[in-house]
DNA sequence: TTTAAAGTAGACCACTCTGTCTACCTACAT
DNA sequence: ATGTAGGTAGACAGAGTGGTCTACTTTAAA
């Protein structure tokens, strides 16, 4: 992985995400990474491209810190307070890692393309997925129905805290 | 209301429904629904004020619904069924007035336009404490801790039906 | 010192987009 | 009959898009 790949892949998430991808030009890509147009072309055959490699750095950064915040959790109960830890600290801009917080990054892109691109709303429901599976990891023992109320209810907070600028929901579900 | 101004809101809606606002263009829609360009500039005043228009037009249609789905509930337990059963028919496209289902069209919006365009992120707010005023209405004497989570529940369970296609998502909250 | 790979700047192409404008065409009330 | 309001068709401007290409520069290994 080139220095210059790292470079235009962090200036596209951190634009993509604040900005929305869809608003987001090529021409402001390289003129806010400083790499040239034909270097952005030579890693990637097209914006779509950029932005699936976009979407799996945010993937992998996003399961790294929730895997770790959930570490240790191994009932219900464990799981879900630490689960509504975590997004308390995200919605409040307490995770650097994360940057901002401008809502889910996976939801906000699926809902622009849609069907346009079917592999960037694909990638958007296997990170979902990847999501559940984890929590269903520390959810030992728990019911099928249990795993679908604990993660619907952390999208449901997500999508919340963005669109009501209710950066304290999660609060609400810990106590 | 002039018919030629409903007809562009009508057919304006369903095509920023399905492909989302972003994918569709002035031309499309105007070609859709044969009203000429002329006619369109004459009442909206731009692409963004039509878009108002029909956010407007989905919300009105959207509660109506959602109004009468709850209608007679007035406890959290009889409110959270019908407001899932509910559910269940608008993800398995079982409500006309709502046509085919392609997720929420005021998340989906916001989306899009993040802060881009603030009037329109903000009507997609309204619309969405409108409904949790509805549903606050409907659990007499619950508590606060109640609302907020059938109402981030039912958020989860739109985006989670949209995304991961899941359409009987409703279905696993009614046992 | 030479050579090749990797990068830069930015002109350029073909296309799309919103929004304006001209010219013409009804329908109908006065 | 004539004027007016409301409509149509579509050319057009101006800005912006993704993507290609040429020509030049830097870097570093052989």
């Amino acid at each position: 992985m080139t220095d210059k790949k790292q470079q235009l892949i962090q200036t596209a998430l951190h634009l993509f995400y604040t900005k929305g991808a869809g608003q987001v030009g090529i021409n402001e890509i390289i003129s806010t990474s400083g790499v040239a147009k034909k270097t952005l072309y030579a890693y990637f055959a097209s914006k779509d491209d950029l932005i699936l490699a976009c979407l799996r750095e945010r993937h992998d950064v996003f399961m790294a810190w929730l895997c770790d915040e959930l570490e240790g959790a191994n009932d219900i109960k464990s799981t879900y307070f630490q689960l509504f830890s975590a997004l308390d600290k995200w919605f409040n801009c307490k995770v650097p890692s994360l940057a901002q917080f401008r809502g889910c990054f996976f939801i906000n892109t699926a809902a622009e393309f849609q069907e346009y691109n079917p592999d960037i709303t694909a990638y958007c429901a296997y990170h979902k997925n990847q999501v559940k599976a984890l929590l269903n990891r520390h959810l030992q023992g728990g019911s099928q129905q249990e795993l679908e109320r604990i993660f619907t209810l952390s999208e449901g907070a997500i999508v919340s805290a963005f669109m009501l600028k209710n950066s304290d929901i999660a609060k609400s579900f810990l106590r």
